[in-house]
DNA sequence: TCGTTATTGGGAATGATTATCAGTTTCAGT
DNA sequence: ACTGAAACTGATAATCATTCCCAATAACGA
């Protein structure tokens, strides 16, 4: 319940693959390492996760590459982004604090990130009250940013009043 | 900023669209009158919308169905909701209440709405910090539900403690 | 070390969504 | 009401991310 942001640690999530009767292949760990050397909220797709792979290390297969990442946000060490351009992408999971959160403009398709920790607690909360195991809390705001909404034929605000 | 879940109707709707510049067809109205009349926290997918507005009515294209759910979410009319199986769902946006959320089983696909005007309030709040036109809000906690945390292979929570 | 069983990878297959474009319709301005 | 410019529609083709298939390979408990 600490308000640190902690990763887990590569031995960390060897252990629980194991524990749970996954393997562990040079493959996964090689997808584990790229994402423990990303900087802070950074993202990949799984497109540009297997170009980087192909640079840097093995050739990677792209099926193994899907595979992987659905593997791993199951576990809980990836979290998966819809950030409304069609693609997912995937960041590390700072499982022990709070993951930041996205105000979306629906225009330009631009995110702007934020911190909220309450707003994982409320989560962490509303899971167990629910007899669930919390993977991952995500708060999105969709919206039309100020820069977009002079175009023609933009967003503004529907004629309703309060929104 | 009253906290009834009032609905835009119809003839407002229309309004808007002309307001920037759309054209109002009668494609467009017999989209708009399935929302309306769809029960409350009933969600549609495009292809599921096409089916129905082939039984109902006039024979709609799939290429307009997919168009017109774009332009009717941009304009806030519509919500678009992504619940982690593969496709986009829609429902009407309760556009000066607060929309409801979900706790989603990300092994049985399960999704559990939820009300917090809060929520609603908060995005509210940071999209006009930042100068968004808002257009929607939406707070997901995805996790395992009890029923899928015995299977095998299945996800319990990982090793990192407080998650 | 060995055998069982999960995993990999290449390519084919899928499935949702978008692009194309000719023909049609809306609607602002007469 | 009439008309023309511009937006819209619909059938089909195309795209693009993701998943499936399956034979070959590798992990790891005994």
């Amino acid at each position: 319940m600490s308000n640190v942001k902690a990763r887990l640690d590569l031995t960390t999530m060897q252990a629980d693959l194991r524990r749970r009767g996954y393997r562990v292949t040079p493959q996964r760990e090689a997808i584990l390492r790229v994402f423990e050397g990303l900087p802070e909220g950074t993202h990949l797709s799984a497109e540009a996760l297997h170009e980087r792979l192909r640079e840097n290390e093995h050739g990677i297969g792209l099926a193994t590459t899907y595979r992987t990442l659905r593997l791993l946000v199951s576990m809980g060490f990836l979290r998966e982004l819809n950030l409304s351009d069609g693609q997912r992408h995937y960041e590390m999971n700072e499982a022990q604090g709070s993951p930041h959160h996205h105000l979306i403009c629906v225009a330009c398709n631009r995110a702007i990130e934020f911190d909220r920790a309450d707003l994982h607690e409320l989560g962490r909360a509303i899971a167990a009250e629910n007899g669930f195991a919390l993977l991952d809390v995500q708060y999105k705001i969709y919206g039309t940013c100020a820069a977009c909404q002079g175009q023609p034929h933009a967003q503004t605000k529907p004629s309703g009043d309060s929104i």
